[in-house]
DNA sequence: ATAATAGTGTCTTTCAGACAGTATAGT
DNA sequence: ACTATACTGTCTGAAAGACACTATTAT
């Protein structure tokens, strides 16, 4: 019986594998630039300010060249020749924050054309939480100005059209980031577009104020996301410490979703990932309060 | 007033961005190429066979050329320079399929270092539904040899291992294509690492016959992601014609999901997506069964 | 005393999933 | 008569969300 090696295969041209590979020419063709883009976030208290409620915060750095100079992108850059899409991500993540072993997901891809004046940029974003308690104050070790800011998103504008079978639902948001020096802001569309049973949701920049390139969309999907998620999985659980009052993880909750939650309905909700134990909080100048624990069940 | 003009901000070389475009060197560090991969699913009758039932396939092609030459891979190829990544998809689908205004989601980006042989290749893959009564028999246009095969994904060894804080769950999946002529396989493994609150999820492929680079994964990850699609939302209502019978959309969802769902309970859970009409379906040899129409809501 | 918050019990509604039963057609 | 399938109604338990009430503590 003669076994059929892969190796000795040829192709029209009559070549082995090794042959091909060998003549084999990577620039051929005009090849995009990769990169990959962070949305680091973490919910915590504002540093200055009259209410202690906690807030969504989101990792951004001051673009020091251009293109963009100036103004607030997502952290990320390039990625290496020998290193994995997850690998680049990590390190990116690192460099910012010193954070091992953290959540850590792939989100979206983006690869319009013009998305980058320099060249033609595709760029892999991955979406990651970080507990603020396991942060310094100070994120940025290096040259880059990073800093927290504050998360908003406000939907201001809704439209339905119907135009014989196909009906479009656009909603305007404002986003916004600011921490106690800086304000930066976008108003970016949401388009579903309903053409029978399919539904096509796209994502537009209408204005933007010193955010850098098409991030303020990227943010936008992955508020969405990281909100979806918030409410199906136990991916909240993440900033909290081991230990944790149903107030703090409410608080996390609350942050996020941007509402408030009935103590109640917040009980019942998260009673089968929680376990009570026989410890309680001491903050002074209140009432002693349980504490519980995670149940991964 | 002075208004900053963003063109005539200068970096730390003292260049505008006009300078520094005009001097940018795109070629400076070595990049990928980038691909698109689509995983064309569809629910059908198999053409030879002695039951009626709908199989779910997969649109493969066989490859002509090397790597993998003569192996099944997912159609697919590499993006231009002037076309998005969602439009490299569409043209992707279309040259195979000739279908217009199908579904299509975007679905992973595969970045792996040695994933193909010629060169760093990173891949978004994206997901698709078409309607089989759409197509030709035959999708195949071009040289490719494309080819729908049926899919059929069996569990067949589970572990969970608890290590200290760790805990992972590892599961052999056998991950089969097939059609009257072709019969190809792999045995992936998915494993869940859960470190604290952080759960991470691993696909590797532990061997594979005749299914072209890391494809098996692939299709392991797609097909997931469509069950859970299928559960979740009304997706499989694309696999259907305007007026449908229940059977035939319980057979979609059979298909899918590759178990038996029971009348009643079926009836329950798509009623807020279906409106009664007054037709009947008139297959000969069988009772009229009442006609549906979906119900966007 | 009053207000704020923690913690409890009970009430809906909704829905997935399971069981029983009727009606209609073909063998 | 028997079987297969279409179709209907009812029951369960689980989960989401809302209301009322008690206990504790600070002011």
């Amino acid at each position: 019986m003669i076994i059929l090696d892969s190796s000795r295969k040829v192709n029209k041209q009559g070549l082995t594998e090794e042959e091909f590979l060998r003549a084999y020419d990577p620039n051929k063709f005009e090849r995009p630039s990769v990169t990959v883009d962070m949305l680091v976030f973490t919910v915590a208290e504002e540093k200055k300010s009259a209410d202690r409620k906690k807030k969504l915060k989101l990792l951004m750095v001051k673009r020091g060249d251009h293109p963009c100079i100036g103004q607030w992108a997502l952290p990320g850059g390039f990625i290496n020749m020998d290193e994995n899409l997850d690998e680049a991500a990590m390190r990116e993540l690192k460099e910012e924050t010193n954070v091992d072993n953290i959540y850590m997901e792939q989100l979206y891809t983006w690869g319009d054309v013009g998305r980058d004046p320099r060249t033609r940029i595709i760029s892999t974003s991955y979406i990651s939480l970080v507990n603020s308690r396991l942060l310094d104050v100070k994120a940025n070790d290096d040259a880059d100005d990073a800093r927290w800011m504050t998360v908003s998103c406000e939907l201001f504008q809704e439209q339905r059209t119907v135009t014989g079978k196909t009906c479009t639902h656009e909603q305007l948001y404002r986003l916004a980031l600011s921490n106690e020096e800086v304000n930066v802001s976008a108003v970016v569309k949401k388009s579903r577009i309903i053409e029978g049973r399919i539904t096509k949701v796209k994502w537009d920049i209408l204005e933007t104020n010193d955010i850098a390139f098409d991030h303020a969309k990227i943010i936008m999907y992955g508020l969405e996301n990281l909100r979806n998620k918030v409410e199906n999985t136990d991916i909240a659980f993440i900033l909290v410490p081991d230990l944790f009052t149903l107030s703090e993880l409410k608080e996390v909750y609350e942050a996020i979703l941007d509402r408030k939650i009935s103590d109640e309905n917040f009980r019942d909700k998260i009673s089968g990932m929680v376990v009570e134990t026989d410890k309680y909080a001491e903050t002074p100048g209140e009432e002693k309060e349980k504490l519980f624990t995670y149940n991964p069940k």
